[in-house]
DNA sequence: CTGAAAGCGCTTACAG
DNA sequence: CTGAAAGCGCTTACAG
């Protein structure tokens, strides 16, 4: 007798004294297949534990059901839950996801793009740095270009100039101005906007909306106000102390993401400062990191399931002769916590 | 001139005016080949930015340069922390990794064990519930079995009763005294254990160690204050509440991991329990979260790059007909930080 | 409802 | 150093 690991269809339609053509129906249930021979077939199956080698199913037919993920960062709460709700939806498709992680290296990317084509992914989902930059590096369009010729990609909040891909995108802008009317709603006039980098979109985005209030005279800021510290806990931190460090002080703070705003919370408690009596802070994108801090943060949340869902389906789709369109927008939504109080009740 | 993404190996062999057989050699530097046939081959691979099909490769080879990682959430910043570097190592190795979340569904779990056979992948890292069990379930077991005669699977910090898989581990039992040491040293003797659930491996080794220090009335302790509440920022929460409730408080915590010992410190916030003037506080796993708190947590470290790139390791090495132990320890480290506190300055 | 044959795109002895 | 041929393990027209 054969060694389980390498039972083949011929094996199994030897042994039941069929053809592998009559093996590969029963295999997917292609085609019409008498009950008692169909019974046979998988009786023999069964005997042996057989698992079709998924290689040669995919060389034949010219898809895998796996898709690649490419993210800088798996251990940031934000990647790993669109992450998380993609596989989920992959896994009701039938789909596998090869998960890459570049760390913000673009190289890596690079190699990651380069190996993800070669394993014949039927589609990459991209959340890769280079897809985040105001300003697209001409060459890195060239290479996405490239690869597009043979594999789909679709961007989650992200986009690259003349790469005509899939973009799936929360309306970042609309979600900006949310937390920024809930602010004026409570009262606050003076604002400081705190975190980010300019250059990428994230910041972009929420620095141009930010402006326009400003010039519509709807908020009152100042220019040390302004503080672009980056993405990290760290970066908030920091930021807060150099607030703290001025003559004025504003009675809120609108961070560019939640990390940010956590930083800012660890730094006014060690400084003494209280939140949200003495200044409000929200955060951005509704990690889970939020509400296990104390207070709990104020924020704006991505549709994290829709977001992740869409990015799988479109893949799936256009594997399946479908067409979608190239850019699609979902609502984000206000998260109201602790971290935020109205003006009144703060004097 | 045929479509970019379904050149293969004979087209670049007939425009170089070679056999593919020397297309296949320049392709992985397999055999010698004359420098200017080969810069012939490599100019028409070039021009059509020629890509080879991995799966046909692996189909041959019958090596997929593929590894499945199974873990229950990776969410979680313990397993995202370990992914990570175990993502790392396998890309110096040249292996892509599918990663599986299984969300604690063992049905989930058995779902991706037979994907990611099918799919050839040449070893399997297994961080997978079923294989934290105290008491392993039998048929979960034989599904394993069948698993390991195709394909290699190596457990981290995790292990089956009759599965002789190989294993990978932080030396649990060391790390917990490592803790405990610490607080004795500290003055500490009255001591509470929080978190965990009975018949889980990481609980169970603890409870153990913990309850030969009591017997050896190096601690003292009371039945209220070994309290199960589970793994999570919640149930420490509610571990702590449960505390204060009680008449006598002990004066240090040890907590079953730092997800609990976060819990704990958030409620001591809440009812206004000075952490460790009061009561000193310990985790376990030295996640990133135990910085961002405040106080920053003391906690037992794992050595996550050691653990992870073993696991790695072994996969490529057996594929490579190496032969290796099947059980791997490594030591943790005591990381000191904010939570605890000498019991004389405790007073 | 079933089978024989070709094809998917590589690699690998084997022969020269 | 190079080429012809078989093989990896499936699926899919095609014919009956």
């Amino acid at each position: 007798m054969k060694d389980e690991n390498s039972i083949t269809v011929y094996d199994i339609a030897d042994e039941a004294g069929v053809s592998v053509s009559t093996v590969s129906r029963v295999l997917n249930n292609s085609a019409p297949v008498k009950e008692k021979t169909r019974a046979r077939v998988i009786k023999v199956m069964d005997k042996y534990n057989f698992q079709p080698n998924a290689l040669a199913r995919s060389l034949s037919k010219k898809r895998t059901k796996t898709i690649g993920f490419i993210l800088p960062d798996i251990t940031n709460p934000f990647f790993s839950e669109v992450y998380v709700k993609a596989e989920r939806a992959a896994l009701d498709l039938g789909y596998s996801i090869f998960l890459s992680n570049t760390m913000n290296d673009s190289e890596v990317e690079s190699i990651y793009l380069k190996t993800l084509v070669e394993k014949q992914v039927d589609g990459i989902i991209f959340m890769g740095g280079r897809a985040n930059e105001t300003r697209t590096d001409a060459a890195f369009a060239e290479e996405m270009k490239v690869i597009m010729k043979k594999t789909p990609i679709v961007m989650i909040n992200g986009e690259m100039e003349g790469v005509d891909c899939y973009r799936v995108k929360t309306d970042e802008a609309d979600g900006f101005r949310k937390g920024l009317n809930y602010l004026l709603s409570l009262g606050h006039k003076e604002i400081a906007l705190v975190g980010g980098i300019k250059g990428i979109t994230s910041t972009d985005i929420k620095l141009d909306i930010f402006s326009q209030y400003v010039e519509s005279a709807q908020i009152e800021t100042k220019e040390e106000w302004i503080i672009e510290s980056g993405y990290s806990i760290e970066g908030g931190y920091e930021a807060l102390k150099q607030l703290l460090s001025l003559a004025d002080l504003p009675t809120a703070i609108i961070a560019i993401n939640d990390f940010i705003a956590i930083g800012v919370v660890k730094a006014a408690k060690e400084m003494g400062l209280q939140i949200p009596q003495e200044v409000s802070i929200i955060g951005f994108d509704n990690i889970y990191l939020t509400t296990i801090v104390l207070p709990a943060i104020t924020t704006i949340s991505h549709n994290y399931q829709e977001l992740a869902a869409k990015a799988v389906n479109i893949i799936d789709g256009i594997n399946n002769n479908q067409v979608y369109e190239k850019e699609h927008f979902f609502d984000s939504e206000l998260i109201i916590r602790e971290s935020s109080i109205g003006l009144m009740k703060m004097e």
